[in-house]
RNA sequence: GCGCAUAUGGCGGAAUUGGCAGACGCGCUACUUUGAGGUGGUAGUGGGGUAACCUGUGCAGGUUCAAGUCCUGCUAUGCGCACCA
């Protein structure tokens, strides 16, 4: 091994045990005692005391998304979202927060059961082997989680909280009426189920005989168990063979498991399912009030699947029968030519005549037997069969045929569809090849387009009463058409399914359900008192499921068989089950009469310090689009830009303020308007301004009536809205006691607009939230230098505050988790609707680059080919496979390695050196232990050490980026650490330490004690060029962590070392504050060279964790002179040094004067000179 | 097919309000320290040109005194969804 940096190897151990004894990173719980001695109980004066709520400092909540803890250990990917939470987890800790940053195994999962079938070994020892590999790696690279707060879901202790979740789940019910979950007893039986008339009258006619009391009891048993939030089907699931297990919805991807990515089939089972379709509609509304990206926002609004439209009765003639189906285009009625149900919809039986009876049963078969993977694969052809049968069209009585096809799905809307062959890509597909007629009901606006297959919007043609009509109004007459003959209604429809809960696997968590039978013999389910919890999974010794295909617990005969004659449930619930709540028992993991005390729950999941503010709703809107439309208004020369109709507070988001706080906002315009109309004014200079609709929530003379109206001391004039400089305005207007705040703020992409509606529990005056959503405003920074530095400038939110991971739990996690968290919040458990506030998506690190060549499939290697001949490039088994354009020939792709490898650049490809025509393909792979491109944590901390990984880690780029690893970089920020302990530590104290490393036979960090300061550390004053470099990197640093921008501020540290190392003396105040910027990033090294400064002069080193974070002084920034360019005609042509405040008159005549401007000028006209203060200087000549 | 995102040196990436493109790191080149160097230090490094200078942010247009940044249209890559009526 190369001579190390820097003893890191001695250092790192050292902290991470002195962190461990002391218990550092402890998070206080309201009402814990601080023990005496205790680095936070000394930095907010709590040492032995057990402060209340309101005592302890904010709270602040960073988490990480959950890991199974698998055999193969940690790869590289998990410390990248780890590193950057644990920095602002200590960057946080320093500003003076209360930090909950905890660590803990989602353990439940196949891995371990699948080995345990194998081998016997009970799923629990391979778990925990598991989990103590994973927590040696994690602990190695020093991240300050609160240990004492682990959890692992496989602990009974932590599971019996997630089957009283389960419980509180079964007992409950959606009241609609309500919008919200309710206990089981507040359910209402309909009028039949009620009272003691054992024979209600509207089934007296069905029902022979007079039915006994208990049957009344039955029938309310059925009547509540089927409406209860955890409830069981006997509908089809997906049932994976492999795996020996249903699946989700989520879990299963193009019709294969999501883990293994083996076939699934549909099978109908008896299986718990969990309700969560009841909650669709909020489970989107409530997107609008936390802070994710907008991609995963996105994932969550596609899976969730809300569409508008309208159901319709179709009538059979001649028979008792109607289909019902759903559609979005109710527009297109009078062109549905025919209709499909799905193979398995009930009516077919029915309707089906003799003559088609035997080809209908054969297709069902067919249909019945095809996998969902194939119907996706074979969806390019469509299948069907006629019935034999027909309706009539509601529209216009024209009799049409009805068929069956696979592509009509029986989970969707009513499982039954009107095809509009005209406007429809999957009935047009169907009608052709069936000979189906195509009728045109809509004409596209181009006339161009072929009306055939059109799916856009157009006016509708050959629909009766709604010829000539848009498509927007065409829906909606035709609508209110069906409202009022009864032949249909509105409707919106999801395509989120309920949740298939259980799953026939040994490792997971029992159901606390028993099944008993009833006096008619029937068996019926019935929870587990809550006494007996948890309920425990039984002693294997065979973990696979049963002959009969029953699950592994119903091995265990005598587990399953209660003496009171009751059975247990068989099926456990899905690894999700765990993961779902765990992020609630951080708050309090060792109550045992509750998940979390309600006063941890509102302490850390609150938003109690809002300053009397509860924010009930945001919206962020890009107001890029309201421009576009502008402009495109603009364009057609009629309408002025603020007429556009484009703005409206959305239906959704009107309906839940209505909800929250009864006031009705569905008239009110959005803010758009403000951002949209002031920019089509400047850009056309129109004036003056005024708005010519009505209806709109903040106009312009709303704008202009400041005085009057907006009372807030954060509101700003129409003047400073308009001022060029002023990037964030904030305007505010109360109706009835909510405020509306809009502010617009600079995000990373781009221009952000946000709109805080804001319920005001005090007075007007408490409503001060300059802070921005995300704390990254630019603005706030800048005119609060100082403030940004401490906790002011963090705006208290509710639930996690930060929560970090990958995007593979978009739809599951996320949206279980979500829904969850509802339930107990409806249920008064929790005193949040939403648990994650903000969440960022780490961007997935992929192996090191990889150059292929490639070659004809069994004639490698010789004989490459150049890649642009090469097409259908994939990746297959390792490797890249693709044909020869010519020759059609299969190409294999080889690695190259050795001199092989050394290729160039040449325009966008790279050519081989050594054949230099031989173009190659270079692409990084995701890591996977197949193609052997993973990188191992361990052995970079080896090499390394920690802080260099975590330094690496972030130092790639933005977080959120998919980037590639190279360890070629890790070494640069090795060498970074390397300057900075050479900045501290005297050379040769390092080669006598070194010399006695090499002679001691077991090296302890006692021999680091060898080490003594660099002598040019004093305790003197800096240089105002000193504490310029040092102010310059604080601001940086703090700048970029509030905006997680880890890459740039190692950068900005880089650039404060590089410079520090050239200075003759290294002041002991200035070298002490740079330690305290290092450490949340580095924090061995700096904990270690802290120590050491401190010691050197005779101090007591505080703690470095609870250190109050630097202010930066602006003043010590400001430059007397500046350089800035002077360009003519837009080209660069010298730069001019003047004084930082020279005005515009000076600064011109300077750049006419400029050596190298001057040739420029002669003999040219002078038509304008730009000049922007502190800026630059453009001279425009002719 | 639909939706979203991204595109800057040999590589990872900076450039936060339209105002000096390429910060910082890797790599490369030269010098230097050293008995030695897979160490440290110094200098250089977008491309072309001896130089003045020219040119340059995926492609083609546009707006502007000024465009990596704004607009329009392409292309490529990545991600998500995919018979959802």
């Amino acid at each position: 091994m190369s001579r190390r940096q820097y003893p890191f190897h001695l250092i790192e151990p050292k902290w991470q045990a002195k962190w461990d004894a002391e218990q550092t990173f402890r998070a206080f719980n309201p009402g814990q005692p601080v023990p005496d001695g205790h680095p936070f109980g000394i930095r907010h004066s709590l040492a032995g005391k057990s402060p209340a709520s309101a005592e302890l400092p904010r709270k602040f909540y960073i988490l990480d998304m959950f890991p199974y803890p698998s055999g193969a250990g940690l790869h590289v990917g998990h410390p990248e979202g780890y590193t950057a939470t644990d920095i602002l987890a200590r960057y946080r800790r320093a500003q003076g927060f209360n930090v909950l940053h905890p660590m803990g195994w989602d353990s439940f999962g196949l891995p371990a059961e699948q080995y345990a079938v194998k081998t016997g070994q009970h799923p629990r020892k391979t778990t925990e082997e598991n989990i103590s590999n994973f927590t040696r790696q994690i602990k190695s690279l020093g991240f300050s989680y609160d240990w004492s707060r682990e959890v692992a879901t496989t602990d009974p202790e932590y599971f019996r909280w997630t089957q009283w979740i389960f419980l509180q789940i079964y007992n409950s019910w959606f009241n609609l009426e309500t919008n919200r979950a309710e206990p089981i007893s507040t359910l209402k039986y309909p009028t039949e189920l009620q009272g003691k008339d054992p024979l209600p009258r509207v089934q007296a006619d069905q029902q022979a005989g007079p039915a006994p009391a208990p049957n009344l009891e039955a029938r309310r048993r059925a009547y509540r168990d089927s409406k209860r939030l955890a409830f069981v089907s006997e509908a089809p699931v997906n049932w994976c063979p492999e795996l020996g297990t249903v699946l989700a919805n989520e879990e299963v991807i193009d019709g294969k498991s999501e883990v293994g990515g083996f076939p699934v089939v549909r099978k109908p089972m008896r299986q718990w399912m969990l309700r969560i379709t009841a909650f669709a509609e909020r489970l989107l509304a409530d997107l609008d009030t936390i802070d994710w990206s907008d991609s995963l926002k996105e994932m969550q609004r596609n899976w969730i699947g809300r569409s508008e439209g309208a159901e319709v009765e179709f009538q059979i003639p001649n028979s008792k029968f109607q289909i019902r189906v759903f559609t979005t285009r109710p527009d297109t009625l009078f062109g549905a030519t025919y209709m499909v149900l799905s193979p398995e919809h009930a009516l077919v039986k029915e309707i089906t005549t003799k003559e088609h009876a035997e080809a209908v049963k054969r297709y069902q078969q067919f249909a019945a037997g095809r996998s969902d993977l194939e119907r996706t694969e074979l969806a390019k052809e469509k299948t069907g069969v006629f019935t034999g049968a027909y309706a009539t069209n509601t529209v216009n009585g024209e009799k049409i045929p009805i068929w069956i096809a696979d592509y009509v799905l029986a989970s969707y809307g009513t499982g039954a569809i009107m095809a509009v062959p005209a406007h429809d890509t999957r009935d047009f597909e169907f009608a052709t090849k069936f000979n189906l007629p195509i009728i045109q009901v809509v004409q596209p606006p181009d006339p161009s387009i072929d009306w055939q297959g059109f799916t856009d919007e157009g006016t509708s043609v050959n629909s009766g009463f709604i010829d000539g009509l848009p498509t927007a109004e065409a829906k909606k007459t035709i609508t209110a058409w069906l409202e009022e003959k009864g032949l249909g209604k509105k409707t919106i429809n999801y395509k989120l399914r309920d949740w298939l809960f259980s799953r026939q696997r040994y490792w997971g968590e029992p159901f606390p359900i028993v099944w008993k039978r009833d006096a008619a013999g029937n068996l019926q389910h019935e929870a587990v008192p809550e006494k007996s919890l948890p309920v425990l999974p039984p002693v294997l010794d065979d973990y696979k499921p049963t002959a009969d295909g029953q699950p592994p617990l119903a091995r265990a005969q005598e587990w399953v068989q209660l003496k009171s004659g009751a059975v247990r449930e068989t099926n456990t619930m899905p690894q999700w089950a765990g993961s779902c709540w765990y992020y609630l028992r951080y708050l309090d993991t060792a109550n045992g009469r509750r998940f979390a005390s309600r006063e941890a729950e509102r302490y850390w999941m609150g938003s109690e310090r809002t300053a009397g503010m509860v924010p009930l709703i945001q919206a962020v809107e890009w107001p890029k689009i309201a421009r576009n439309l502008t402009e495109r208004a603009f364009d057609d020369g009629k309408r002025p830009p603020f007429a556009v109709e484009f703005s409206r507070v959305s239906d959704d988001l009107a309906a839940r303020i209505r909800q929250l706080c009864g006031e009705d906002v569905s008239d009110f315009r959005h803010s758009l308007d403000v951002y949209a109309v002031r920019h089509a004014f400047r850009e056309h200079g129109i004036g003056p301004l005024e708005a010519t609709r009505g209806n709109i929530a903040i106009t312009i003379e709303d704008i202009e009536r400041l005085p009057e109206i907006l009372e807030h001391p954060d509101s700003v004039s129409f003047d400073d809205v308009h001022k060029p400089g002023c990037k964030r305005f904030v305007i505010t207007k109360r109706i009835n006691g909510i405020i509306f705040v809009v502010e617009e703020e600079k995000s990373r992409r781009g221009q952000l607009q946000v709109v805080t509606f804001w319920k005001k529990k005090a007075t007007a005056r408490d409503v001060t939230t300059r802070a921005p959503l995300s704390n990254t405003s630019e603005n706030d920074r800048r005119s609060e230098a100082t403030k940004s530095t401490d906790q002011s400038a963090v705006k208290p939110t509710p639930g996690v505050d930060l929560y970090v991971g990958g995007t593979e739990h978009a739809v599951l996690h996320l949206l279980y988790a979500r829904f969850w968290h509802k339930v107990l919040y409806d249920l008064g458990h929790v005193s949040t609707p939403e648990p994650f506030f903000k969440l960022v998506n780490q961007g997935l690190i992929l192996g090191e680059l990889e150059f292929f060549a490639f070659a004809p499939s069994g004639r490698l290697p010789e004989g490459f080919v150049s890649s642009e001949l090469v097409k259908d490039i994939k990746e297959q088994a390792g490797t890249l496979v693709g044909t020869h354009k010519a020759t059609g020939e299969t190409m294999v792709g080889r690695k190259l390695s050795g001199h092989e490898k050394d290729v160039e650049k040449r325009g966008e490809h790279f050519y081989l050196k050594l054949q230099s025509q031989i173009r190659v393909e270079a692409r990084s792979f995701k890591m996977s232990k197949a193609r052997g491109n993973v990188v191992n944590p361990d052995e970079v901390v080896r090499e390394f050490g920690a802080d260099s990984l975590r330094l690496y880690e972030m130092f790639m780029g933005p977080l959120q980026d998919t980037k590639p690893w190279n360890t070629n970089g890790v070494e640069g920020v090795y060498r970074f650490l390397g300057r900075v302990w050479r900045l501290f530590i005297d050379e040769k104290a390092e080669t006598a330490f070194e010399q006695a490393e090499t002679t001691t036979p077991a090296p302890t960090d006692e021999l680091l004690d060898i080490l003594v300061l660099n002598g040019a550390i004093s305790d003197m004053a800096a240089a105002p060029a000193q504490l310029k470099a040092l102010h310059a990197c604080i601001k940086k640093v703090t700048e970029d962590l509030d905006g997680m921008r880890f890459n740039t501020a190692i950068s900005a540290m880089m650039v404060f070392v590089n410079e520090a190392n050239t200075w003759q003396t290294r002041p002991l105040p200035l070298m002490r504050t740079f330690l305290q910027l290092l450490a949340p990033f580095a924090p061995h090294v700096a904990e270690e060279l802290w120590s050491r400064l401190h010691s050197t002069f005779g101090q007591v080193a505080p703690s470095l964790i609870y250190a109050p974070w630097p202010k930066f002084d602006p003043s010590l920034l400001v430059e007397s002179e500046i350089e800035i360019p002077v360009s003519v005609n837009g080209k660069l042509r010298d730069l001019i040094r003047v004084a930082t405040d020279a005005d515009s008159s000076t600064l011109e005549a300077a750049a006419r004067s400029a050596e190298k401007v001057k040739p420029y000028l002669e003999g040219k006209t002078v038509k304008k000179v730009i000049v922007v203060p502190r800026k630059m200087v453009n001279i425009v000549v002719t």
